[in-house]
DNA sequence: GTTGAAATTAGTACGAA
DNA sequence: TTCGTACTAATTTCAAC
């Protein structure tokens, strides 16, 4: 299977570069930000709608791609529309040193959309699209449960997805409206007991992917 | 906000209809399939692929748009290359009667990716990309837990990212390659013990937006 | 990094099968 | 409905600045 990662598996330390290869300025993120609204614009509106020339835009959208910044170009589309209108997440409990059969058989499984492995109660979070819930039942009794793999799951249903954007960038952060008070001047007094982070527990098992 | 759903919140009925507008057949289908893996191909280009005449082509790919189908075109992009490779899952346990109020402050948070209302132990899910773990803790107890309407959080790491599909369609599940057996024959004699289903609990108020 | 002109390709309209 | 073709508009490429 292949791997769309991605995430610093050391996730602790700030240590993280940016740019490995290339290193974005402020105009390679206005072309994402175009991107992201709209995949299929050409690159001369793009050129326009960013403020650059024409080869200018050709030659960052180039290297962006070049560079994997850019993965892919993608449509979104309506699932019910389609016919897969139930959607629903699945939390696998993943016997140790079974991930790489886990991953060969999730390979198997074109229904599930999204897989992604987590620190906490569970290793690995999956979101299914289906026809509707007897198949999300048929699909983690039948064929989640028969792998030996999976020593246990957790299904949730998803009544409503509320908000997705293609993907988030660090220019964002700036829109963020009305903050009642700065990140910094907050700390210390909030009610920490509302909350509960969960630890890594053996996730970090699940890194090594050769096991 | 805008609401991108889409799930049925009767979620139980298989009363589900695939075309209320377009009924979808199976070169439109293969269009999706095409769009899928490939965005920013042109008309032409997918004519060839599909096997219809670019007049026809334009033609249902203009009728995917108009349908709401195809919901809109977007890039991919790492994460990573642009400084957000932290991703974090946090749940959130939502106060009754108060999700108005929830879906206002998401509104104001750009780096939430993904947020969707599950049945099951918390209300909901939201997916954040942030620049470091720091961050993400900045984000829960700073942002979140000052929400009146968040009763509680629960945040989990994401290690890896080990499958990521565009969207799924009806027609991947003919793609399942080696199924050891049918549904039908192993309906009775799966190891039920190993999984659970997690009920809609209170999730199911969440489905009335206006509370 | 920009502009402008040639070559190519995309999008549209329409008649025929 | 779908296809094929001809027509128009736009985009991409490539050159020189």
């Amino acid at each position: 299977m292949s791997d769309i990662s991605s995430n610093g598996g050391s996730g602790g330390g700030p240590s993280g570069r940016i740019g490995i290869g290339l290193d974005l300025d402020a105009t390679h993120l206005k072309i994402l930000e175009v991107l992201r609204e709209n995949g299929r614009i050409s690159v001369s509106a793009l050129a326009d709608r960013v403020g650059i020339s024409r080869a200018n835009a050709y030659t960052r959208f180039e290297a962006l791609r070049a560079d994997g910044a850019i993965k892919r170009f993608t449509a979104e589309i309506d699932h019910v529309r389609t016919g897969l209108g139930i959607t629903a997440l699945i939390f696998v409990t993943v016997r140790q040193q079974m991930w790489r059969q886990f991953r060969a058989e999730l390979a198997r499984m074109p229904e599930v959309e999204y897989c992604a492995i987590t620190t906490g109660q569970h290793d690995a979070m999956i979101q299914v699209r289906m026809a509707d819930v007897a198949e999300v039942h048929a699909m983690v009794t039948d064929r989640l449960a028969n792998i030996p793999a999976v020593k246990a799951t957790e299904t949730v249903f998803i009544l409503d997805e509320v908000l997705r954007r293609p993907y988030v960038l660090p220019s964002d952060r700036e829109k963020t409206r009305a903050p009642r008070r700065t990140v910094q001047e907050e700390r210390g007094d909030v009610p920490l007991g509302k909350m509960r982070f969960v630890g890594a527990a053996e996730g970090r098992a699940a890194l090594r992917k050769d096991d």
